[in-house]
DNA sequence: GTCTATATCTTGATAGAC
DNA sequence: GTCTATCAAGATATAGAC
């Protein structure tokens, strides 16, 4: 039985958007099925429950925000390696801002998961990922002598922490330039007389 | 009429807990009265509605955690700014780390600001607290000479998106050594040979 | 696949006695 | 101040016809 057709579809994009705008508990099935245009038991065709949902909505979320999705290692050259991490944040920053319902939607799977384990346990993985990759892209920087290995793993997750909040701050104050603020991060990482043992 | 009962505080502090264990949604009047042990209708001798009593928890949970709660620009001296810097960070660290609801809190709060205003609106006055009020200190250091004018509020934002998503950070992975990445933010910001114009 | 009808539970809130 | 009793609304989920 396949089960990936056009109504399943439409209900994960109509429930993604309307708990961005009313949160998961008022995103109710009633809610649900009055926008897609079809009945409430309908959905039950398509999910378990409505936990089940939200899961695999969330799956699809998480899958679409990794590390990976924006960061790819072995496109960085030796010459231009600040350049282009700079580059690729601002390709971050502008994608979740092209979307204005991400924001609201991971700060419900965020407080989903502080009960959560199940989403907790995706979101460690996610977060160590940004972590650990981090790490990966500057340790192939020292390769190159870009930077020194002195407070290395430290300066990875300055990155990653600020990248990471870029776009909760955005969400509340949109007269910040927070290009600038990625750019001048890499710029302090990348510092030629830099931190030394 | 004295409303400031024994009553009243055990009912915003059992609440404070509930909602850290089972959100805002499921931490109803009716678990909440049982929890401090006394009946539903009990607590409405004391708030008006659930909204009005969530949104005074709320306005006491943020007056707790204002820029001005942990850094205070008087205390700053010329000849240990950075140090000081790292140490008022170090106890920033330590408080939230102390309080185990403070994070699912937080959450909570943040996913409540992201559709209604009042809570959207004291959030904003927070967030831009910090970026000033790092703001403010930098530029303090840039009067004693001990950083450049140059970049110097992309540096101050970088300190508040470091700080601020450290707390985050803590609640999903306690094996990274967060004071570390701290202090090693603050000694990027204040390299004697840092970025220049 | 999609529907109508309905069961069952939980919620916030009120009435009114003491 | 605190209680028992109760209401109306909204939630998830199921039964069963088409």
């Amino acid at each position: 039985m396949e089960k990936n057709t056009d109504t399943r579809l439409a209900i994960m994009n109509t429930t993604y958007q309307l708990i961005a705008e009313h949160g998961i508990q008022k995103a109710s099935f009633a809610l649900i099925a009055k926008e897609v245009g079809i009945s409430k038991p309908s959905i039950y065709y398509y999910f378990d429950s409505k936990n089940d949902m939200i899961y695999q909505l969330f799956e699809q979320f998480c899958s679409e925000i990794s590390f990976q999705h924006f960061f790819n290692a072995e496109h960085f050259t030796q010459e231009q390696f600040s350049t282009q991490l700079i580059e690729v944040g601002f390709q971050m920053i502008q994608e979740q801002a092209n979307d204005p319902y991400f924001g609201n939607v991971m700060k419900e799977f965020l407080s989903l998961a502080a009960r959560d384990d199940s989403y907790k346990g995706r979101f460690i993985e996610l977060q160590q990922d940004y972590l650990k990759g981090f790490e990966q892209l500057l340790l192939k920087a020292a390769d190159w002598s870009l930077i020194p290995l002195y407070s290395l793993t430290e300066k990875a997750h300055i990155l990653a922490l600020v990248i990471d909040n870029i776009g909760n701050f955005m969400m509340l104050d949109d007269t910040v330039d927070y290009r600038n603020i990625w750019k001048t991060a890499v710029q302090l990482v990348f510092l030629e007389d830099g931190l030394h043992g």
